[in-house]
DNA sequence: CGCTACTTGCGAAGACCTCGCAGAAAGTGC
DNA sequence: GCACTTTCTGCGAGGTCTTCGCAAGTAGCG
């Protein structure tokens, strides 16, 4: 796993804030970079707002990291090993839930095919009613 | 088309400011509010963003027209007619393409009978690569 | 151990949106 | 056509979220 070597191989210096902002992401699974700043605060109590923005950005950069915006005002950050499912947003209760990329493959194929769009599967938010909120 | 009467029924005031900002959004198709209120301003200069923010707020509350988040910040408002199609939006060179809602048939029903999620593709913004852009 | 380049913290600045108020205007009845 | 009530507009203040510049700090390397 190297775990420690990740990040130096990205040609990033190893600090503990960067670590720190990585590892945030990872367990929260999709978060804005307020609640990042929020994790991050439970280890790292001095950690400064702007700094977690630039990480976010750093690690976007070496790809470890991706922002979709899910609806409202700001992004959320979610780690690259979790881009393997689509995002599905409740617009009644704001609730994320998930899908397998397959449940789109069909309509990913059919717009390449009619419309040569390729179609960004990881950076995919839809926007709908989740069946919780549909039975209501 | 008693344009003079799709504000009036939905127990608006008629305004000039209220239907240069409703016209404004049909022409524009899809437009951020900063947009609107530029187009607004061809015809009446005075006019103030908040008022744009206002009526598009009000517009949307009597369902004639909607906004949607196209991927960056801000909302993109477009009128209830157009809302036919599903928006293609490109992340390299940040143009908005038109699909029918058709091509999302299919998907809509796999999330709907393996999820119970009721996607709403009136509201739908899809991210990707459009065909010129993947040429280059 | 010392040097250089990248990072952090901090405060300021900027973009974008919302709110409250007073004056203006639309719609209504006479 | 006129006065009245209610809604809307313009304007400025206030908030939130994000970016930027700078000086001090520190990771990585020889």
């Amino acid at each position: 796993m190297a775990e420690q070597h990740e990040l130096r191989d990205k040609g990033l210096r190893l600090t503990p804030q960067r670590e720190l902002v990585l590892s945030a992401v990872r367990s929260l699974g999709h978060a804005t970079p307020e609640e990042v700043a929020e994790r991050v605060r439970q280890t790292h109590p001095g950690i400064n707002l702007s700094t977690v923005y630039r990480n976010l950005e750093t690690l976007e950069n070496v790809g470890l990291v991706q922002h979709t915006h899910l609806g409202h005002g700001g992004a959320t950050y979610h780690a690259a090993e979790e881009m393997t499912h689509l995002h599905l947003v409740c617009g009644k209760c704001g609730s994320v839930g998930d899908a397998p990329i397959d449940a789109a493959a069909n309509f990913v194929q059919n717009l390449a095919d009619d419309y040569g769009f390729k179609t960004d599967v990881t950076h995919f938010a839809i926007y709908g009613t989740c069946a919780a909120c549909v039975e209501k």
